[in-house]
DNA sequence: TGCCCGATTAACT
DNA sequence: GTTAATCGGGCAA
């Protein structure tokens, strides 16, 4: 039976609840499915929104973990994070793409394609999918309208740089389910030989 | 008060 | 592969 994640599972490094996190069924309002890609960002990384101290927009990042911060993207789109470690730590999950498994009907209206790739593979248009909204931001993570389930069986986790940013481009810290076709962006094969 | 730029996406050449 | 869309946050003045 599937298990709701605890506040407990949120209290840890963020290194170890993203990759926990592959696997796991995310549903809003019984919209949803698998988490097949997120990042980690953590408030000592120049990347993160927390890095340079609390404002009224990340406040919830530096409150207690288990929690949603939900923030604008390019003044376009909406993007979903999970609050990590133990509060005041300001680091959280960026959620990047899941494989659509409940609610197919809602998530095309609301993206206006039947395209199943071109449903959740992304932050912006999951969002879009699932219908969350800045409105999410301190939300908790295991009530309604949100609803969260540990992986059930075992999961092939792959680590590489996370996208989309230009500081700390070169930390490994976006982790995904191998081979998962609803990635926003595939991971590229191990280096065979770093050369230069 | 103004300016720059971003944890993106879709459309276009 | 390149670029427009679009706007609030954060920092300089």
């Amino acid at each position: 039976m599937a298990r709701p994640l605890s506040r407990a599972f949120f209290s840890r490094s963020v290194h170890a609840v993203a990759p926990d996190l592959i696997g796991a069924v995310l549903l809003v309002n019984g919209v949803g499915g698998r988490l097949v890609e997120v990042e980690a960002y953590h408030h000592t990384d120049p990347a993160a929104h927390s890095f340079r101290g609390p404002t009224p927009r990340n406040a919830v990042m530096f409150g207690p973990p288990g929690f949603a911060y939900v923030y604008r993207s390019y003044g376009i789109h909406w993007c979903l994070n999970f609050v990590c470690e133990p509060k005041g730590s300001a680091s959280a999950v960026l959620i990047r793409a899941i494989e659509p498994t409940a609610g197919l009907a809602a998530m095309r209206r609301r993206r206006g394609t039947s395209d199943i790739r071109l449903l959740c593979s992304g932050p912006g248009r999951l969002c879009e999918a699932l219908g969350v909204t800045g409105d999410f931001t301190g939300l908790a993570l295991n009530a309604p309208p949100i609803a969260i389930f540990a992986r059930s069986g075992p999961v092939e986790i792959v680590a590489g740089p996370r996208i989309g940013i230009t500081k700390a481009a070169d930390l490994p810290w976006r982790y995904g389910e191998k081979g998962s076709r609803f990635l926003s962006k595939p991971f590229a094969p191990a280096a065979a030989k770093p050369s230069a």
